[in-house]
RNA sequence: CAGGGUGUAGCUCAGCUUGGUAGAGCGUCUGGUUUGGGUCCAGAAGGCCGCAGGUUCAAAUCCUGUCACCCUGACCA
């Protein structure tokens, strides 16, 4: 039988009368017996968990799989998600934000105007109703916190206005992976700002840097190692745009920094500093030769086979054009865009859009073969053969020396590729070729903040991004209110997310050892974990009692573990869940009148302290 | 979406090639033992072998279909 008498907590204080008072500026911590909540430590992973946090949030018990990416938050993770939230909320009031909440179905009529259900495309969940309606499970709120702000502000004096939730939001992911890295469905924190200008007081700016500082409060207030990088700010739109990335090699983004400027920027969006550039008048290596390279579907393979590096090779990509970019000074009637970098580099995308002044996408197979393109063996040639054809060159690549490249015609590619002889006096028109920046930085490339410094790569998991939207949203679903000229004007929105189950996920990546996680103290379940040694023994329990009861007084949350279990699985799970500071109450110590004290993050045994320093030892190490 | 793989006990997996109606370890429960880093012993409970068809006297096993899940890539506020 299971004996629960002596310890201040549990069953014994039900039906207490609560002394908390409606208004009060002191915290009482929780105290919560091991036996009594559910913690569901296994010894193995579920098979298919792969990532650190995967593995140690399933093995330790906070999390569960209900689906592919659908998972159940356990006591001990929701404790969590609700002190990274409580953080979250704390400096998003600070910086003038406030909560409301929306619903998850968002209506598919919101979509109309912004065309965003097709932007998302499969990514959206869809519901039927029983009429036959079909609404989302809102991924984000801008159409519905648009309409609701257009039924309720029209008058300039209304703005700024800044409103942000924390609600479950939902994508549907082609492959969920990684735990709650990528989920089905995860929380998130969303906020909106509202203005009628960009600079000065209640302008977006104001709003988007007060935000940016809102987001490291928070992220530094979680004990979280992050890096803000600047960003693309994808389909959602907008201008200027960062992202918040938690610092870890397990990260699925790839980020680079300028150690002397700070600049830092995800690969997407990454400048690259001044670079040579060739002249197109350096002579050929040799005569052009053309060799059968039957069956090599990569870069890698044919380089292997031609016995040609892939930093000799050019890559040729054949990108088709949608409209032109607003404000482009782009040439009328370009349907082709060929980019041509090294074969040791890659291709981007935003950078490709940017220097031609087109929207682009890569180019659909078919219609590029039909056009002329013998796509896989694409040579820049091709500028001179189809019309309409946008060549842009690397700066890398416009260099001269020896080069391979493909042919233009299936399954053959040529050896001393010459830029000026192979592709002649177009070259020299500015309306059809152009050299600059359209690949992805790399580590060592020249900064583009700090002339002489090279940028460093690291690797990052997002869990924040903030945007300046512009007038996107407001323009699509006609939200404008009236200025002091009695003018209408549309209102300039700014967007700003942060995961918040994906942050619980990234602290785990980044902070773990082979025998659990490590919390910092800000977001830990329970800040102290008491282990009884022997929870039947009557001192033991008054020890723990008094020591409970005490830390409670100080508003640190405490988890005793009173299982009737041997020390080793005891001090296991311990390790495992991960709580900063354990105290472990057992005979040994309490002969020397004191009780053992580790830090999580502590190797070896701990030490032994008084009983009467323990409260106080915990306090240290917690605000220390 | 393309390619690959897996569905058997709460978890990790064996059994399938060569059909004969289900196993181990961990966990759970009972009794004893042990008591500062996953004790030891004895016993017990627990499975529509993903689902639906088919072949066969007989299917976890062979065949067909289907669903789910995982990996790599594509994709991705």
């Amino acid at each position: 039988m299971r004996k629960s008498g002596g310890l201040p907590f549990g069953p014994m204080n039900a039906g207490q009368t609560s002394t908390k008072r409606a208004i009060s500026n002191t915290r009482i911590g929780d105290s919560h017996l091991w036996s009594r909540t559910l913690i569901p430590t296994t010894r193995e992973a579920p098979a298919d968990a792969e990532t650190p946090s995967h593995v140690l949030l399933s093995r330790a018990g906070f999390i569960r799989k209900v689906s592919a990416g659908v998972y159940d938050y356990l006591p001990l993770a929701w404790r969590v998600l609700t002190k990274i939230s409580g953080i979250v909320r704390d400096e998003m009031n600070n910086a003038g934000s406030v909560e409301l909440f929306m619903p998850v179905i968002v209506p598919m009529e919101f979509y109309q105007e912004t065309r965003r259900h097709e932007a998302y495309g499969d990514l959206l969940f869809k519901v039927t109703d029983r009429k036959g309606n079909t609404a989302a499970l809102g991924p984000t709120h801008e159409e519905t916190i648009t309409e609701m702000v257009k039924g309720s502000v029209n008058s300039y004096k209304q703005l700024p206005l800044s409103l942000y939730q924390i609600q479950t939001k939902f994508r549907d992911e082609a492959r969920p992976r990684a735990g709650l890295l990528r989920c089905r469905e995860f929380i998130m924190k969303d906020a909106y700002t509202f203005h009628t200008k960009l600079e000065g007081p209640g302008g977006l700016n104001e709003a988007y840097d007060a935000m940016y500082r809102a987001y490291s409060n928070i992220f530094s207030r979680c004990g979280l190692d992050y890096t803000a990088v600047e960003a693309e700010s994808g389909p959602i739109g907008g201008s200027a745009s960062h992202e918040f990335m938690i610092n870890c090699a397990s990260g699925e983004d790839t980020i680079l920094k300028c150690p002397v400027s700070g600049y830092a920027a995800n690969v997407e969006k990454c400048e690259i500093g001044e670079r040579p550039r060739g002249t197109f008048a350096e002579p050929p290596t040799g005569e052009l030769t053309e060799v059968h390279t039957p069956n090599l579907p990569g870069i890698d393979e044919v380089g292997k086979f031609m016995k040609v590096k892939p930093d000799r090779m050019l890559k040729t990509i054949v990108f088709q054009t949608s409209n032109k970019t607003p404000g482009s000074i782009a040439p009328d009637g370009v349907k082709w865009i060929i980019a041509v970098v090294r074969g040791d580099h890659d291709v981007n995308e935003g950078k490709v859009k940017a220097m031609s002044g087109y929207n682009v996408a890569l180019a659909d197979d078919k219609a590029a073969r039909a056009a002329g393109f013998a796509i896989g063996y694409v040579s820049p040639r091709t500028v001179n053969s189809v019309p309409g054809t946008l060549l842009l060159i690397d700066s890398d690549a416009s260099l001269g020396g020896f080069w391979a490249s493909g042919s233009d015609k299936p399954d053959h590619h040529v050896k001393h590729f010459n830029w000026r002889r192979e592709v002649g006096a177009m070259l020299d028109d500015p309306a059809r070729v152009r050299v600059g920046d359209v690949r992805n930085a790399m580590e060592g490339d020249p900064s583009p903040r700090s002339s002489g410094a090279k940028l460093v790569t690291a690797r990052g998991i997002e869990v924040g991004h903030i945007f300046k939207l512009g007038t996107k949203y407001s323009d699509a679903m006609g939200l404008a209110v009236l200025d002091e000229t009695q003018q209408k004007k549309p209102v300039i929105m700014g967007c700003y997310g942060i995961g918040v189950s994906r942050t619980m996920a990234a602290c785990v990546e980044m902070s773990h050892d082979e025998n659990g996680i490590i919390w910092p103290a800000a977001i830990a379940p329970y800040h102290v974990l008491i282990t009884l040694m022997k929870p039947d023994d009557p001192r033991q329990r008054e020890v723990a009692g008094k020591i409970a009861c005490e830390l409670v007084g100080h508003g640190v949350d405490v988890l005793t573990d009173d299982r009737d279990e041997r020390p080793g699985p005891k001090f296991k799970d311990a390790d495992l869940v991960g709580i900063p500071i354990r105290v472990t109450i057992g005979d040994k110590a309490l002969e020397q009148g004191g009780v053992e004290f580790k830090a999580r993050k502590d190797t070896g045994k701990g030490q032994v302290v008084p009983l009467a320093d323990v409260v106080q030892t915990c306090l240290n190490t917690l605000n220390g």
